[in-house]
DNA sequence: ATTAAGTCATATGTAAGACTTATAAAAAAT
DNA sequence: ATTTTTTATAAGTCTTACATATGACTTAAT
């Protein structure tokens, strides 16, 4: 019984009470960007005129700006003032998956993220698909096929799985693919050597390139997943 | 020609240009913390030190300090200072993703991210499902089953996928299934009108239930298109 | 001796004002 | 008409001062 109690007061006050000055400037100013229907491109007032407005200091209102700047939702330039902008939703957190800073299982995660990715985006693919994308891909797999260069050979991977998620044509899902990309680098430059280990049914860029132009989607899947687990064991 | 020149001056400025004090001193912090190779619950020296160290303004230390915590890497208490938090990468985000402020072809794209997401872990849930986890995917659904509310329903609806993404054993997966989900939430309430419109080939929680007991990835994956499908026309 | 209440020092949080710098827009020069 | 120079402006940075929460320490009470 004391320990809900407790544990209730501890959760009041956390989403309450220890509200911040500044918590409750980055509200209000969230509500006031929602309720005054302002489009990406509008201004809004200067950091002084809000201060004022909210009756805080200028410093109060700049780290409320810092927050929603950091979010994607404003941005902000020397004597043009503050704009809204279309909140660019992932790409602002690559800057939080620092691998370096990252432990061993999230990198996991994230990589089974990828494979979850990878498979089901298969049938947006073969819906989106277009004679233009597929000769784009295939240019990626020839070059593949004439380089010798380890270096080079992993910096055409990244190109073909890149080129994938841009076929998807969602933006979002493209940003999401560009932020977890920095993980995938880490796994692969700091464990390209035991890739040697070479699988006996691993799929190439190639059998993936030709799925797509004559296979199914359901083709597509299993041979993506037996080409990203040949990455899978280094994690 | 000159378009490309143009993007490329705008990348640079944007990447190292008007790297401004501010950017600076991040980027330090975080090399920092590399260095010492610091551990989550590791304490950092105390805002006035860093500034006399990098010899810049106790204000400009805070703003990067701003930015570290809203990424989640650190927390600050009154008093206690400054520590080092693992990044708990997604749930910070989640403050950029207010649907309110998110135009619509954004919103349709995070619908496509979740019909991507819930088709690909398709896989990984034939793996990890246990008879446990079936059982309590059972009792949500003669839960919903039951109720005639449609508030209710709707809530139960919720239950049962953010129950699918919990079986994954994927705590990043799972994080951004939280993530997302206002804006899901968002979808279904604003348009849940429509919902009425019955397509025939529509397929029940309870039909992915069965098929997760005694089917495959490929069925499982198919019915659950068309499961989402249902909401899809709304956005 | 152990627990509770009170105080004190400390580091972050907030405020206020001055100065610096980038830049958009206006003015001047070509 | 086009380029260059000035100028006003608003964000960026600095300094100083004060407020507030909290861990650590001291004291009082059972």
């Amino acid at each position: 019984m004391k320990n809900i109690d407790e544990s209730n007061l501890i959760e009041r006050l956390n989403s309450v009470g220890t509200l911040t000055t500044v918590d409750r400037v980055e509200i209000n100013l969230r509500n006031f960007f929602s309720n005054e229907n302002l489009q990406p491109g509008d201004g809004i007032p200067k950091e002084i005129e809000l201060a004022r407005a909210m009756g805080v200091s200028r410093t109060t209102i700049r780290e409320a700006l810092i927050r929603l700047k950091l979010l994607g939702l404003i941005d902000s330039r020397k004597n043009r003032g503050i704009i809204i902008t279309r909140p660019d939703v992932l790409s602002n957190i690559k800057r939080a998956l620092d691998p370096q800073l990252m432990d061993g299982n999230t990198m996991k995660e994230i990589f089974e993220l990828r494979l979850v990715l990878e498979m089901g985006i298969a049938d947006i693919l073969f819906i989106k698909k277009t004679e233009e994308k597929i000769r784009y891909l295939e240019m990626i797999v020839e070059r593949e096929e004439k380089t010798k260069n380890k270096v080079e050979r992993l910096k055409i991977d990244v190109e073909f799985h890149a080129m994938l998620y841009e076929m998807s044509e969602n933006k979002t899902i493209l940003q999401f693919q560009k932020m977890l990309l920095p993980v995938f680098d880490y796994v692969n430059n700091g464990l390209h050597v035991r890739s040697q280990v070479k699988n006996e049914n691993y799929a190439s860029h190639r059998v993936l390139l030709n799925i797509l132009r004559n296979g199914t989607p359901e083709e597509f899947r299993i041979k993506m997943r037996s080409h990203l687990m040949k990455y899978f064991e280094k994690v």
